[in-house]
DNA sequence: TGTACATCAGTGAACGCGCGTTCACTGATGTAC
DNA sequence: TGTACATCAGTGAACGCGCGTTCACTGATGTAC
């Protein structure tokens, strides 16, 4: 084979153009074309494009949640803090081949899109796939916040994968803006930096009940 | 006319498809059909379907953004706290007509939908006709957060309209979510309680420097 | 008061187009005897 | 070593379909004289 198989080329063209245009913007002719492959390839090896846009996620998430449940037998007997935990997610996606800033922030865009273009095949597969995972983070979670009522515990979880999943899917174009309006060139480490105590400050937030 | 008329029903109809599917996903025949109108009748009206999207978000942001400024115009000489200045935007909400729960999960679900599908025509529409208004309130926030670099307030920034925008635009299936695994009904005002702290707490956040 | 004309919201049917999918086919490689 | 057959990645062209848009038309209402 004179380069990466067809297979691979799909899943490359495919996993561009889906975090660039979303996934019903992309044609499979856009994708076929960009790989270089037969329009009939990607029925061929995927079936559909519903198949597709799974394979796609799988590719990433496959190896992100083996890696991630290590990470977490790891660290069952040690003192865990809200920054610790974040942390543990940091270091995963390190160990598992998308510590290229590039390719993290497709995969968070693809994330983005998964919770508002996914009109249900998607999400029935991310949930039966990786379901499990979640939820020992979860769990870890509620150890380190016992003050948090669940209701609370619930909401700011979600309330933090949004920050997250909003800002890491447009990082490119923020950072472009934080350069032009206020003339600082920033990398994606540093804004995960920056996101981290945002995080961590958010979950542990005290209510205050002036009224 | 007996009913309302038909520029205001192909709006209605729009707003709620697309919201509930995505721009990309919903035809003008889904429209048409569900505002009880003619399929040529976007055209004759809207003159395209990208003007048509803009008209549904003019509907929503105009009376906003003019009650937002005057908001703006009261608060000039008030003290002001970063929970005030939140308060502000639920004010302003209330007062231009998104006092409805449903039509202010709508709004914020239109709005996520905008930074992640829009592929340009939108983002300019928006940008060229309500900037000013988010520029004004922005130089609010710098006011109340000096201690803050400005790359810090930048992010930050975002970090919360990530939070919002994500939790919001899915707040009937994640109050689902809520009741069904807690057994805990809530009410988007219920919700935007749980925000407004975790906001306030990270915008506020001070970092800490273990390694 | 009556007639001619202009305006304009709304209509029905058709347009060309790009879409995802299908299908009969090719040609290279491996296997059985 | 040679032949027949099976397997399978990949192909080229066509399929029917739903899309956004267009266009000639209708019919109600208002205006000028």
């Amino acid at each position: 084979m004179a380069q990466k198989d067809t297979v691979e080329r799909i899943l490359d063209a495919a996993e561009d153009l889906f975090s660039e245009k979303g996934f019903a913007e992309t044609s499979l002719r856009n994708i076929t074309t960009k790989a270089g492959v037969n329009l009939a390839a990607v029925n061929y090896h995927f079936g559909s494009k519903k198949s597709l846009i799974q394979a796609v996620f799988a590719r990433y998430l496959t190896p992100f949640s083996d890696q991630f449940s290590s990470q977490l037998d790891l660290i069952q007997q040690q003192e865990r803090t809200p920054e610790q935990l974040l942390k543990l997610l940091l270091i995963t996606l390190t160990k598992s081949g998308l510590e290229n800033p590039a390719k993290f922030a497709v995969f968070m865009r693809l994330l983005g899109l998964a919770y508002s273009q996914g009109q249900g095949h998607l999400r029935k597969f991310l949930t039966s796939e990786y379901g499990d995972v979640f939820k020992r983070y979860m769990k870890e979670i509620n150890r380190i916040t016992p003050q948090l009522t669940p209701v609370e515990r619930f909401w700011r979880i979600h309330f933090m994968l949004g920050a997250a999943v909003f800002t890491m899917s447009s990082v490119d174009s923020l950072m472009a803006m934080a350069d032009h309006d206020l003339g600082i060139e920033s990398q994606v480490k540093d804004v995960v930096g920056q996101l981290m105590p945002f995080l961590a400050s958010g979950l542990m937030a005290v209510e205050n009940d002036e009224s």
